[in-house]
RNA sequence: GGGCUUGUAGCUCAGGUGGUUAGAGCGCUACACUGAUAAUGUAGAGGUCCGUGGUUCGAGUCCACGCAGGCCCA
């Protein structure tokens, strides 16, 4: 920006360069603290107590570097936080990081080049103390602070930085270990199990991501077994007994994992997914059964040879024992849902269940993709098992160890326990196997023992081998279990209910997430796996001894006194004890940590007089950040008073992805712990893809620099964009070209509009004072605008308050573009240039309309500074000359009484009889510099008439004609068109509507007039009244006629000599004004102006506008003479249309 | 595979409770304006409203089933 003219009231601009703006205004917001002040000035009084909106702020990650999205997201957070400040209210907001979690820990492997065998390791082995390791972790979740920090500044995010709070410190610890000792005091945490990836060669559990690692999953050829499960016949299940004349009826189910059928202890089919029941022979018993299975994969077990249409066909009584093909019929068919609760016998009886269980449930993970639509469920070996069977009541299939725990029937080694008799100290897989073992001809795996053992029992229905990937630990290259291993787990279902009904009570934007998304994973709630086996994370703060005494631990206060407890008894080994007074040390110092290693090194002494350890898992960071309402605070510990009046969160907003993240534990915590939600109003927020929807990836290259793009654009443009673009929810294509459009759009039209008030101001020496001219006595254009710009205030108050940010910026953009500047501005110009009344002083009119325009500028910026916060304090600082940043103001007020509709309906009429006189005249090519007499307008109320007679002279000026005349239907030269109302017509004539139609349009000009005059028409079908139709006139016979949406127009065609000299003299002003822009004249240099009179038709237009020509180019005088020959070098040829303009123009 | 979500002009998006002629901006074409001027205005062209069925006198809008993209979860 290029600002010219200094020292006047209004600075003018020759350029604009709104990095450059938003550069200097992030200055002088940092010299005045102005972000510091909006919180101060709302600070409340004894007795005026301020109005606060609390906004919570979701932590970033500061270990990466902050993406275009991440101001997206930011620029919504923000946007409400300075939208409820200038409402008055007291908005403070503290920031945070995130620094705990894999995502660290994995970098810091990377960077390290180590993998996780090596944390905890001696150096000697290649290895890194643990530490050291967290000490590494501790710097690199910091590193891109800096840039953070100066996206946040670039962007104009107003969050307080200064005392962030930060998810590693020591206060933030203990102030999860107080909820977490909350909820283990209110019996909502446990010790139980999940089913994880768990290689017995490792003896270790594997991550998702190392199970993503490449070459993880490889081919195996493994024996499978398709089972029967012998049916019970019970009330349930005697459907299919109906049909079966009394054989057996078995659930065929197929399974890759034969070692797993031991641990059977359901059956798991799909609700919608088509059963049938088929009558057939057991191919290695040659028994006559009847079996279930998925009838979309009949064909994938029975040979379409054997299949019988009759279940009494000949060929089953025909059938002999090693007959190739074996007889097949269909008996029946059943929907999934229908074989719910059948039971079944126990296939492998080593192991009894202390639960009913062996029943068929229902699963959402049934497919009928491959073997029978029928799942054998395993609760203790399969993910999906473990989740169906639990949420069906089944039990898993458990023993007891020495110490009285349950454990599964496969030991941490893969091998078979004791109970587990005929294969009791087996290898489940064979691959566990040494390879000599392996080699022993007489070597069979244990998977096809089973299924040997499954075929002379009549429980194997097919044995074959099967091909399939399976997945392998990285580290010894064997496959992996699914396994039960111990987990800390929060009782989520416990407070089920009560977590969907408070989340009933928040406002979701948009709605949907919240009843879909957020809603249905409430419904279907499991309790939260809290445990992380890593090393940097909040450490869990439980100790146990070896008999299962366990103690929670709710502050460091605590802590220390357990540990000293423990020195005074004599059961810790001298190691212990010395590790126990080393932290006591740390502690009194005050430069403990409450990270691994050193909790790991504190030991305790339970009642019974045992060591208590503490129990090695770390929680899930996102607990940490569930936790920042309180632990920001350092809640309970300090500052109760804050947390009471800051809690829960007016507003808080993050990305949809966040949904089962932060939103969920955020809610979770404040629903099980303090009985309240979390937040009253969320914004979640889409993705931000590149400009071809495609995903943004660092990877692909397609990722936008938010700083570049910043420093090109400047945020107030990026900011305008992003937000006004797509609403917040939706999914952003993100393309620069469209910023650049916002900017030349929107902030390029109000920057013109204000160096435009500006340049006359400054002439005129204009000084905004308040209005000094009353509204009521403006002009109809200046009340037409204030009422318009009250309607905005109105609905951008009602938009933001519905946290819709991109319809309130949308209706700015609208005002500014379509309203202000062009309807308003261009309509005004004239009185912003004239208007000088004889004594040198401003006419009333002229004062008038640089109030109006002034105050609708100044609101404008008011309004847009939420979202484009740099731009609006650089206009809102110009406007007033003060000193004072638009952020400190209040919202304006609407006025009630200066909206006027009937003004607002007038000025639309005047726009779109102007659309179509343009339209008329360019089709007859009669520019708009030719005067034309008349346009007539048919108007069939007294309404539209008074209407449009309101704002004729607009209309006049804008389409450049001398008179807008009026006909009504008295004047009977009206064509008039009858339209039917179908939303009328539809209620009342149904199926008749088409006929009724017809004959509506088929209406002759004498039955409308005879409908007009008694309100009601006989039609074949009915009686229709005047409601039931739309009559508007079309034409006028003789004249040019245009009309849309039921307005019409006429425009009178003929240009008088009048008009035609009229039209030459606008011509010939035309032509002098660019002569004097060329010579580069000053607006208020006087001229002479000497014309050839070369052309009669030419000098009388002339000489007939003689005066309006002297007064528009401001020329003292207009002589035309004979010939301009030899008067010198500064004669000029222009051509104009038919004519050739030889004239002199000099200053005078 | 499940839940949620999106699909309207070349591009980005509007289109309360169903009403017969589906809109805007950008881009494109033409013209105008030239005292907001690297600005501005006006007009025009441009559509299988993702598809298929259904409900209805009438569907971009409601219902069902699909297709394609996205997010989360398996």
């Amino acid at each position: 920006m290029h600002s010219i003219m200094s020292g006047v009231k209004y600075q003018q601009y020759e350029s604009f360069d709104y990095a450059k703006i938003a550069a200097e205004v992030l200055t002088y917001w940092n010299q005045n603290q102005v972000f510091e002040q909006s919180v101060a000035i709302r600070e409340g009084s004894p007795n005026a107590p301020a109005l606060r909106f609390t906004f919570f702020e979701g932590p970033p990650s500061a270990n990466g570097t902050p993406g275009i999205h991440h101001v997206m997201a930011r620029t919504i957070k923000d946007i409400f936080c300075r939208y409820k400040t200038l409402q008055g209210f007291q908005v403070e907001r503290k920031g945070g990081w995130d620094t705990h979690g894999l995502p660290i820990e994995l970098q810091v492997e990377k960077e390290l080049g180590i993998t996780k065998d090596h944390i905890g390791k001696p150096e000697s082995e290649g290895g890194i103390s643990v530490e050291d390791y967290n000490k590494k972790c501790r710097e690199t979740v910091m590193r891109f602070t800096d840039q953070w920090n100066d996206l946040t500044q670039k962007m104009g995010y107003w969050v307080d930085l200064d005392n962030p709070y930060v998810t590693y410190k020591n206060e933030y610890i203990e102030s999860v270990w107080y909820l977490l000792k909350q909820l283990y005091d209110k019996d909502l945490l446990y010790k139980g199990y999940t089913i994880q990836p768990y290689s017995p060669k490792a003896g270790t559990g594997l991550s998702s991501h190392e199970l993503n690692m490449p070459g993880t999953y490889k081919d195996v050829r493994d024996t499978t077994v398709v089972a029967q499960f012998k049916v019970k016949p019970t009330g349930k299940s005697g459907f299919l007994f109906f049909d079966s004349s009394d054989a057996d009826v078995y659930i065929l189910a197929w399974t890759t994992t034969p070692w797993t059928l031991p641990a059977n202890s359901a059956l798991t089919v799909g609700k919608d997914i088509d059963y049938v029941l088929v009558k057939t022979f057991n191919p290695y018993t040659f028994q006559l059964i009847h079996v279930v299975l998925a009838k979309a994969l009949v064909s994938r077990w029975f040979n379409e040879k054997g299949h019988q249409a009759d279940v009494n066909s000949p060929a089953f009584d025909a059938y002999l024992p090693n007959d190739k093909v074996i007889p097949w019929a269909v008996v029946s068919e059943v929907k999934g849902q229908h074989l719910e609760g059948v039971e079944y016998e126990q296939l492998l009886p080593y192991v009894q269940p202390d639960k009913p269980a062996f029943r068929v449930i229902l699963g959402d993970f049934v497919t009928t993709e491959d073997g029978t639509g029928v799942v054998h469920t395993s609760p203790t070996f399969g993910a999906d098992d473990f989740r169906v069977a639990q949420a069906a009541g089944i039990p898993p299939i458990m023993v007891k160890d020495e110490t009285g725990k349950d454990v599964p029937i496969v030991d941490k080694h893969g091998l078979f326990v004791d109970e587990i008799t005929d294969f009791a100290g087996r290898y489940v897989k064979e691959e566990y196997y040494s390879d000599e073992e392996r080699a022993d001809p007489d070597f069979k795996p244990t998977d096809v023992l089973i299924a040997i053992k499954l075929k002379e029992e009549n429980k194997a229905f097919r044995v074959e081998k099967y091909e399939h990937p399976y997945p392998h630990c990285w580290r010894t290259d064997k496959p992996i279990l699914y396994y039960p291993l111990d987990s800390w787990f929060i009782r989520t279902t416990a407070k089920k209910d009560r977590l969907v009904e408070l989340n009933k009570t928040i406002n979701w934007q948009p709605e949907s997430t919240g009843t879909g998304r957020f809603g249905n994973w409430l419904e279907n709630l499991v309790d939260w796996n809290l445990s992380r086996s890593r090393f940097w994370g909040t450490p869990l703060p439980i100790w146990r001894s070896e008999t299962g005494e366990e103690v929670c631990i709710g502050s460091v206060d605590e802590l220390k006194k357990r540990v000293q407890s423990a020195q005074s008894s004599d059961v810790l080994t001298d190691e212990q004890r010395s590790k126990n007074n080393a932290f006591l040390e740390k502690l009194g110092g005050g430069d403990y940590d409450l990270h691994r290693p050193y909790v790991d090194e504190v030991y305790f002494v339970s009642a019974s007089g045992r060591v208590m350890q503490r129990e090695s898992d770390l929680i899930d960071v996102w607990f940490d950040s569930g936790a920042m309402p309180y632990a920001q605070w350092h809640y309970p510990f300090e500052n109760q008073d804050v947390f009471n009046r800051s809690f829960p969160a007016d507003f808080i907003s993050e990305g949809v992805d966040q949904t089962r993240g932060w939103f969920f534990t955020l809610h979770a915590i404040a629903g099980m712990l303090f009985d309240s939600v979390a937040f009253k109003n969320v914004v979640s927020t889409g993705l931000v893809l590149d400009k071809n929807g495609n995903k943004m990836s660092k990877r692909l290259g397609n990722a936008v620099d938010p700083f570049a793009t910043l420093a090109q654009y400047g945020p107030d443009a990026t900011r305008w964009y992003m937000i006004t673009n797509a609403e917040p929810w939706d999914n952003l294509k993100f393309n620069t070209e469209g910023i650049g459009e916002v900017q030349r759009k929107l902030f390029g039209t109000l920057s013109n509009t204000y160096n435009f008030f500006a340049l006359y101001a400054n002439l005129d020496a204009f000084s905004f004072a308040g209005r000094s001219i009353p509204v009521a006595e403006r002009p109809e254009l200046d009340r037409w605008i204030l009422s318009k710009l009250q309607s905005l205030i109105l609905e951008v108050e009602e938009q933001f308050d519905s946290y819709n940010p991109t319809k309130a910026g949308r209706a700015v953009q609208d005002f500014v573009n379509d309203q202000l500047s062009n309807w308003y501005v261009r309509l005004s110009r004239r009185r912003f240039w004239s208007g000088v009344s004889s004594d040198g002083k401003m006419t009333a009119d002229k004062q008038a309309a640089y109030e109006t325009l002034h105050e609708c500028l100044t609101t404008v910026a008011q309004l847009m500074s939420p979202i484009a916060p740099f731009y609006a304090d650089w206009l809102y600082q110009n406007l007033t000359g003060a000193n004072t940043s638009v952020h400190l103001t209040n919202f304006p007020k609407a006025e009630q009484a200066l909206i006027d509709t009937e003004l607002e309906t007038s000025m639309e009429l005047a726009q779109d009889v102007s659309s179509l006189v343009h339209s008329l005249r360019k089709g007859h090519k009669l520019k708009v510099r030719q005067p034309l007499s008349r346009v007539l307008v048919p108007v069939l109320s007294a309404d539209t008439r008074r209407q449009i007679e309101h704002v004729a002279p607009i209309i006049m000026s804008e389409v450049n004609v001398k008179g807008v005349e009026f006909v009504d239907d008295a004047s009977g030269i009206l064509k008039k068109k009858v339209k039917p109302n179908f939303k009328a017509l539809g209620p009342k004539f149904g199926k008749q509507i088409k006929d009724v139609a017809a004959a509506i349009t088929a209406m002759s000009e004498d039955d409308l007039k005879q409908l007009e005059a008694s309100g009601s028409w006989q039609l074949p079908v009915g009686v229709i009244t005047l409601a039931d139709v739309e009559i508007l006139t079309e034409d006028i016979p003789g004249w040019l006629v245009a009309s849309e949406g039921g307005l019409t127009v006429a425009l009178d065609v003929n240009v008088t000599d009048e008009l035609r000299w009229e039209g030459i003299a606008r011509d010939f002003v035309n032509r002098i004004q660019n002569l004097r822009k060329d010579r580069d004249f000053s607006v208020t240099d006087k001229i002479t102006i000497v014309l050839e009179r070369n052309d009669d038709v030419l000098a009388t237009a002339i000489e007939a506008n003689r005066d309006y020509i002297q007064q528009e180019v401001q020329a003292v005088s207009l002589d035309l003479v004979g010939d301009l020959n030899g008067r010198g070098p500064l004669a000029t040829e222009i051509d104009m249309d038919e004519f050739q303009l030889r004239l002199q123009v000099d200053k005078a």
